[in-house]
DNA sequence: AACTATTTATAAGA
DNA sequence: TTCTTATAAATAGTT
């Protein structure tokens, strides 16, 4: 629909490749808008720029509702944990280098500096996402190393006071059951030796 | 660009919002793949009809990719624990029992049971989500517990020790450095007397 | 950022 | 539903 027809694939021509993404994202965000009120309907689109850059509509919900409405149905992609790979996977420092690059390319030059400092938050928000995931790797870790230590130690603890001859027992309060498994598949829920 | 102009609001008939819906759904996904091809970019959509259904497409990368890159970008939501709260909110039963209604309303005798054990599915899966989510919390609060015993257990050991009389200590090995917290503020990570 | 010749999407009909 | 076709809408190349 247009002076001519254009076969579909990448424009190489960098200047047009620019002007027709801006066009055609502003037309698919309208043709969006239209499809939620036409059919009281939720539609969301989010793209991504070849630089990098984002660019996003909600119509008909928020955002946030029509991603976890995606998420919901695709639960399985939910497993907490994979997150993290998920994020240390997606921007590595080679990547983020050359949007910036990039970026700074087709900035002219007021904008440079407002860019690269777009690009350091990205990036600090990215790692700042890893830190979370690899703390709640290591909590899962040091759970299992304290729940043998404490087995051991309970053993340990048991021995002594046969030796010293004390029979005082203690039952730790506010406990609603850990049900993690320590290396032999036991749970660590007991009666504990306490000295009086 | 039909055979009359259409004004952008609501449209009335059941039966030709859904036809309208299809084609245009059809037309919006079409135009995200243009796009993302004609300028090197990733586009998703993720579309929410009326009655609950699902679709999405993502050109250029895959869905997780783009979401993940707005969620980034929109760094302030991502905090792992408001998450559950989220879906939590997201589907009361209320609104569950309202959408299989209007399934079953919409839809030919043949598919009833088949939307119905759908809807079924999305409730299953998203009490998963709260039920990991809830995992997490509870998480935390049994490591503080477990921390707070195994003070108790050290102190007592080493009380114990002494009375005993022995003096062998041993270093437990694997332990790369755990920096939860206990009441106190204090960090467990000791060399930790033990019986020979 | 506008313009306009064309192509493309689609509303209604079959 | 799927196809057809008249017409509206989007947009490629131009200014």
């Amino acid at each position: 629909m247009g002076r001519r027809k254009v076969e579909i694939k990448r424009i190489e021509n960098k200047s047009s490749r620019q002007v027709t993404f801006s066009k055609r994202r502003k037309g698919l965000i309208e043709k969006a808008r239209q499809l939620s009120i036409l059919c009281e309907s939720s539609i969301a689109v989010v793209a991504v720029s070849g630089s990098g850059k984002l660019y996003d509509s909600a119509s008909g919900d928020n955002m946030s509702k029509i991603i976890d409405r995606y998420e919901i149905h695709h639960a399985d992609e939910l497993k907490a944990l994979d997150l993290a790979e998920k994020i240390r996977n997606y921007l590595p420092h080679k990547e983020l280098l050359e949007i910036v690059q990039s970026k700074l390319e087709e900035s002219n030059v007021d904008n440079v500096s407002v860019d690269s400092l777009i690009s350091m938050e990205e990036q600090l928000e990215t790692a700042l996402s890893v830190i979370r995931a690899k703390k709640t790797e290591l909590m899962m870790e040091d759970m299992k190393s304290l729940q043998e230590r404490e087995k051991l130690l309970i053993e340990e603890n048991q021995i002594l006071a046969s030796q010293v001859g004390k029979k005082t027992f203690l039952v730790i309060e506010g406990d609603r059951g850990m049900s993690w498994e320590n290396g032999s598949g036991n749970k660590v829920r007991e009666t504990l030796p306490l000295l009086k």
